[in-house]
DNA sequence: GCAATGATATGATCACGATCATAGCTGGCA
DNA sequence: TGCCAGCTATGATCGTGATCATATCATTGC
């Protein structure tokens, strides 16, 4: 584990504007070498970490020897679950040279059993996830690239288009593809007319031909 | 919408064991027809829906006139997040002849309100359903039958083994397969020994062969 | 200015899951 | 007893995403 860097102000972050001041008080900010372990299955957990930069992972190695990777958190949260268990039940692991933000567990309960508004708001953020979550899966069972284009920019857009705010690379592998069938995708909907690409925005027609795959 | 049916006793479930009993009790069993309308987008959510039987769903038509399914409950609650919000985004729809426990919205958000216990183990759910929901968008963004099936084992089982409580053929809807790709990709991995079958068991090998997808 | 790096593409090939077809088996029911 | 519906299972074919390769462009650093 890491010694943590500084002691106040980790980098904000819109995601964690429901904290209350007190908590994010005693927030450290922590970088991670890629490779690094910042929990063991079995650990009690003791900080609950944020993903401002880089990829952290929540991995069960089998018996068997097989990696199974349970969450991959490229920004927020890591194991939301661990607020409420006494232990963890996999490893957390950074895939890459990674950025968090680190909250005391302690704290973290305590300000969530006195604090209402932020009971409130965490019980918000909590469901929030589920319904964005609810619909990714909904969208990596598709099995077409351009079925799960059009459920994407329609699920996580604004009225039928949506601003990226990421690479077209790392979009790739949030729809479950590769990049190269992503870039094919997108410029076999484009010519077909069933989207129109404007530098990152991205926006669906709203009359779509006979879907040409 | 369709009259509820009985007002008392819905068909106990495991799922629901953690409401209060004074919430159970107002709470309605409906079953619906194949393609009877739950609500639509932009009315305001005045029941929580947890399906007994069939499947629901969460679905928004575009204007192009697409389905976007955003949620398909086939067992479990419909859509948490409506406790949080005033209106619905998207339409509800039984898919099939299907039966749903109805908790009065109110009565829920109140019991929520007023009783402690209730609000931590209702957060125990959604962390709960945020794990359960991380581990299978992990998994569907794997693209082998093979490795889908170890990784649900893995997942979803008991130190490498799982006692299926469905058929083969809903057990590929989860997997995001045809249920064709999930019987030959079963009778593979058996025949290279990788897992074994007995009954609903299925076991993972605890020394896995180099593997023959 | 130039090398190095990473994102943006696109081409060719191949493996594997989807699809359609067929058949055995089982349980429920009249 | 016979029929039907649904699950289990496997075969053949086809489409498409993965993979490997290559090229261009933009950005960063020296």
């Amino acid at each position: 584990m890491s010694a943590p860097e500084n002691r106040r102000a980790p980098a904000p972050h819109p995601g964690l504007g429901f904290l209350p001041p007190a908590l994010l008080e005693c927030a450290q900010a922590v970088t991670l070498a890629a490779g690094e372990v910042l929990f063991r299955a079995g650990d009690r957990p003791e900080r609950l970490y944020f993903v401002l930069d880089g990829e952290l992972i929540l991995v069960r190695v089998t018996r068997g020897g097989r990696e199974v990777v349970l969450q991959r958190a490229r920004s927020g949260f890591l194991a939301e679950a661990s607020v409420e268990s006494r232990r963890y039940h996999c490893d957390g692991v950074a895939r890459r040279t990674s950025c968090a933000c680190a909250l005391p567990m302690g704290a973290f309960r305590k300000a969530l059993a006195a604090d209402a508004a932020f009971r409130a708001a965490w019980q918000k953020h909590l469901t929030g996830e589920i319904r964005r979550l609810r619909a990714q899966s909904e969208r990596l069972a598709l099995n077409s690239a351009a079925e799960r284009i059009v459920h994407f920019i329609e699920s996580e857009g604004e009225g039928g288009a949506i601003e990226l705010r990421q690479s077209v690379k790392s979009w790739a592998l949030d729809l479950g593809l590769t990049h190269e069938a992503l870039y094919r995708a997108l410029a076999r909907l484009e010519r077909g007319g069933e989207i129109t690409r404007n530098g990152a925005r991205v926006t669906l027609a709203s009359r779509p031909r006979a879907t040409s795959r």
